[in-house]
DNA sequence: ACAAATTCCTACCAAAATAGTATGATTTAA
DNA sequence: TTAAATCATACTATTTTGGTAGGAATTTGT
């Protein structure tokens, strides 16, 4: 029950990119930089946020990356469901796949329930939140560190 | 972010040691019938489950195994942190290993709320919660089926 | 004493997922 | 035309997961 390493890097990824100024692109050298992660993993990372797009790249001479919205538009979830797939806690429930013996499984609840929690939990927090030091633990928030 | 085959594995068989009278000992091969579950992974799960001191067991001719406690006393995180190891959602957060970086770093308090959220859930949910369906999913109790 | 039923121990193996690297083609601005 | 950048494809290494195999040790019943 971990997340990826990819999955930490994307949000770390995605936070660097939106704590530029609109107007500047981020490059993969930069972000290598600011982040530690090597270039050629970034890369791929990027190609998934790309494909989701959540990041828009120019290419060429003054290329690079910037996000398709603003800060507070992106959630982690987004995030991490283009890097990590679907967060369901068990393949059991995901979709399509719904078992036949769901109606006499003691624990299909346990699991959906887990997986709703999360859900929500990962969607109600977003880029802006992170960049921005607001996050709640348990409704306790910590603002600005 | 998945629960493995071992973790679900290792609810459904304690669930089955559960439901058997308090005085009868489940056996590696009635509770791979049960469970579909083959005999020698089976043994594997089981001694986790052991070392844990969720179940006692006996050896010899009418040997098996029960329960160390009563079900309502053991929950679905004593269960998984045995079988799964810990429940951290990233590694950084693990006992101990605190980062140095932690208190620039944007994103542990989301791990660590995300963290927090799923051990409150597990904790909360008991072994007898399990075998007598009664798992909330976000505040609507679905009682027996 | 012995056979059968059981757990326990150690080692091995295969497949999948994760993490990362390498090479080079393509695009664009200056 | 060169330099700075992304893009595409393929490869590799490591770790985790999901198992299997064989046999030793223990206990009960006959």
């Amino acid at each position: 029950m971990k997340i990826s390493t990819k999955g930490t890097y994307s949000i770390r990824i995605m936070a660097e990119i939106a704590k530029e100024e609109e107007s500047k692109l981020s490059t993969v050298v930069s972000l290598s930089n600011k982040t530690n992660i090597s270039e050629k993993y970034l890369e791929k990372i990027i190609s998934k946020l790309l494909k989701a797009n959540l990041l828009v790249s120019f290419r060429g001479s003054n290329g690079g990356y910037r996000l398709t919205k603003l800060p507070k538009e992106i959630t982690v979830k987004d995030i991490l469901n283009a890097t990590e797939g679907n967060m369901k806690s068990v393949s059991c429930i995901e979709n399509g796949k719904n078992c036949d013996m769901a109606s006499r499984c003691l624990t299909v609840n346990l699991w959906a329930g887990l997986t709703k929690l999360v859900d929500d939990y990962l969607k109600n927090i977003t880029l802006d939140d992170v960049i921005n030091k607001r996050i709640r633990i348990a409704n306790i928030v910590f603002d600005n560190n």
